[in-house]
DNA sequence: TCGAAGTTTCAGTAATTTCTGAAATTTCAA
DNA sequence: TTGAAATTTCAGAAATTACTGAAACTTCGA
């Protein structure tokens, strides 16, 4: 492997943690090299760079691609792809989470739903059946969640996470002045700061 | 395996979803069989339940523990561990939020922030630097909001889901009162509805 | 202290996943 | 068409991870 020691170190580190993230050392790495490059690549480059081989390059393109991390680009005069990732780091993380919803949550809820249509046959199946709906609501609650932040643009999403959990205070606020011009209190004790 | 059908299913899946959760298809199934289960299991019962070796639900048990996912209970007069999930849906999500944190981000922060306390000696390093940069930024500011929205009551989490992209009409109505209060109105237009 | 019940450890084996090199396929210019 | 460049496929090898059974350990009552 022939590269930076500052980036080698970042090579390494995602091959080591692709295991964890759900992907294999080769994708980790590749995604990891791509994501610091100024430049595309071609295959062969990333041959040479990580020091594995063709056909190993080949197949981690793919499922890079299947994920939809990669970039394709194509040079004039030049038959072979290149390969980036997108330059806009939010972007990257909502093909994240969308990829990892698709592959982590969705078969699951696909399951849970099709076992709930069952009626259950005694006593510790209607208890298992309970259990998996809560499971099912909460998730479906999270994920509604998330499929209405997505659609907010990037400065939008940002505010949000800066304010956190201040949000509540807001709505308290909200509370207030609704309550006021409805001429009532709301009933929430409302004794938290900063 | 003896379990009835709806269980069967469940416990299944979980073992089949294990690979991709980041753990290992015995303990998803042990895990997935103590969230159905209404009553504490003691290793012996998932033994034969599960119909895998003791040893392996040994190991198992202990990587769940490892990872707070499961509650010891004893029976009195009885010396053997029986083993259950927590009843709070919402705390099973918060631990598993925690521990993935703890596995899957946490060790990246550290190592960018050692890449990123070294001075880069070419514009290749340059580069990689600030890309290293931009992703720290960005997780920086994820990892702060769920350290802000980790500290709220159940009910209030609840409700900020609920509101989900929501938020940002209310965040335009502050501005447009706040601004009101100041006497000058904010430059950001406000066309947007339900 | 003994021994029975329960649990854990660990070396070896089984299963799975990842990686490679060689062969096959695709693409495109001449 | 032909063939050179680029890429993909895939069978088997290599590496990794999961699982088992046997032995070791722990705990506790008698």
């Amino acid at each position: 492997m022939e590269l930076p020691p500052i980036v080698q170190s970042f090579v390494l580190h995602f091959g080591e943690m692709g295991s964890r993230w759900g992907i294999n050392r080769t994708v980790g790495q590749i995604y990891a090299l791509l994501y610091v490059s100024s430049e595309p690549l071609c295959a062969d480059q990333i041959v040479e760079k990580l020091g594995i081989s063709r056909s190993n390059v080949s197949m981690s393109l793919r499922e890079l691609q299947g994920w939809n991390l990669v970039v394709l680009k194509h040079l004039p005069d030049d038959r072979r792809d290149f390969f980036t990732t997108p330059d806009d780091i939010w972007q990257i993380l909502r093909t994240l989470a969308e990829e990892r919803k698709k592959r982590e949550i969705d078969p699951t809820m696909t399951v849970l739903r099709e076992i709930l249509m069952q009626s259950p046959t005694g006593e510790a199946e209607r208890y298992a059946q309970d259990r998996m709906a809560d499971m099912y609501g909460l998730i479906e609650q999270l994920t509604n969640w998330y499929d209405d932040v997505k659609q907010l643009e990037t400065d939008r999403l940002a505010t949000l996470l800066a304010l956190g959990a201040k949000v509540t205070r807001l709505l308290e606020t909200k509370d207030r002045i609704v309550s006021f011009g409805r001429g009532r209190h709301s009933g929430k004790k409302d004794g938290e700061s900063a």
